[in-house]
DNA sequence: ACAAATTTTTAGATTTGTCTAAATTTTAAT
DNA sequence: ATTAAAATTTAGACAAATCTAAAAATTTGT
């Protein structure tokens, strides 16, 4: 007797973001950080957070805020997984670059069919993650957050891959392809700045100068 | 001064059914029509038919009807031209049958990027025909419909190649692949019987018995 | 031509998702 | 412990898309 409820797109919007707020874990998301995640009001927070409780997403608490259930987070996970599945298919076999596939995997994630995700997934070789380094969720909603750690945060000398960024703005992706910062390259740290906190750094074999700003967007797996 | 007006989904799905009901030339389609087909209300036709001419994608004679206008045209085109291209795709590349196709298409047309559709063509090669036959327009709105006509309207002895299906329900489709009729297939008429109008045919070297009811729903491109 | 049948439109209501402004509750500060 | 500030909810409104029931226009049949 499984219980199949119409979601609408707007509904997943406000799971999906509530998730990435953090409501999994049993910690409750205000109505305010919601609403300025989603660019609404706060009192269309609270009317969608009725909604979603009465229809079994979230727990709900007044003036306390909402947690994702086990079936929210497994929703939340659906969605995710379309998202970074299309961002994937968008990259490799359409030649989108990774800075213009967020807006399109939006939309695209509202798509209703199991067969259709999962047959992109088959043709993509079940990827474990998408173009900006983020993990994509299992069919069972299982999924691995890489061992990485923000550049910024890298002791001198040491040496690791880049293999995700935290800001995902289209701005910022420009910048990395400009000055050829891509996923998979090799990176050293050579020096460290006290006084601006900017890197000197080796990637690809090539010296180049980090900001800090840069370097706490840009997550490295260390090497070993 | 290119004005860019949003359209909703609910909007391309009027146009796009006014379009099929022979919206374009200039004949009007009556309200009635419109509702049967979108298995809608009369009333939310009147209600949409306002909004579609005050949007200038028809024009509206009360009591009279709906015509497309130029810009009404094109957006049917695009339209069109996405649920097909979207449907050649699941068939080419993720391997679904001509049947389960357009539920997922009727979702797919009305994402809104050009690069994706423009891509996705191109990932097909350029087709000009979708999985049941239909012509698929190309960018500017160009098509062209292939000279076909309905088995059933095929004269004794004549011989062609099945090139598309007049009704596209999965039944009628499913039936199709029951008895190994798919598009491409030769074909050549033996025998009709004058009392119940089925025909004797030869396809693809085997004899096959097919009723009026199957014939007077597949097109056919004669030989030469 | 004119009454009857059919089609179409209008009027008013409903649902979803949103907003503003006011009221309420919680949290923070003295 | 009060009071002030901040967060949250409620009340009431609105736009989009739909519906039902009633009114109006058109078409049809004789
Ligand atoms: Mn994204
Ligand atoms: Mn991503
Ligand atoms: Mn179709
Ligand atoms: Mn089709």
């Amino acid at each position: 007797m499984k219980k199949l409820f119409f979601v609408t797109r707007s509904e997943e919007n406000y799971i999906k973001t509530i998730f990435h707020l953090g409501g999994n874990s049993s910690s409750l998301i205000a109505t305010n950080a919601i609403a300025e995640q989603m660019e609404t009001k706060p009192s269309s927070v609270t009317d969608m957070a009725k909604k979603l409780a009465e229809k079994g997403f979230v727990n709900y608490k007044r003036y306390q805020g909402v947690s994702l259930t086990d079936f929210g987070i497994k929703t939340a996970l659906s969605i995710i997984r379309k998202h970074r599945l299309w961002e994937v298919f968008l990259v490799e076999k359409l030649d989108f670059s990774w800075d213009e596939v967020h807006e399109v995997a939006e939309q695209l994630e509202h798509i209703k069919s199991e067969k259709l995700i999962d047959k992109i997934d088959e043709l993509l070789g079940n990827p474990k993650y998408d173009p900006h380094g983020d993990p994509i969720p299992s069919k069972d909603g299982k999924f691995m957050e890489r061992d990485k750690q923000l550049l910024s945060e890298m002791t001198l000398k040491s040496e690791g891959v880049c293999v995700g960024v935290k800001d995902t703005s289209a701005a910022f992706l420009k910048f990395l392809d400009k000055n050829s910062i891509a996923l998979g390259n090799t990176i050293k740290v050579l020096e460290k700045e006290d006084f601006d906190l900017s890197l000197h750094i080796q990637m690809e074999g090539k010296e180049l100068h980090i900001s800090h700003q840069i370097a706490s967007n840009l997550y490295i797996k260390k090497n070993d």
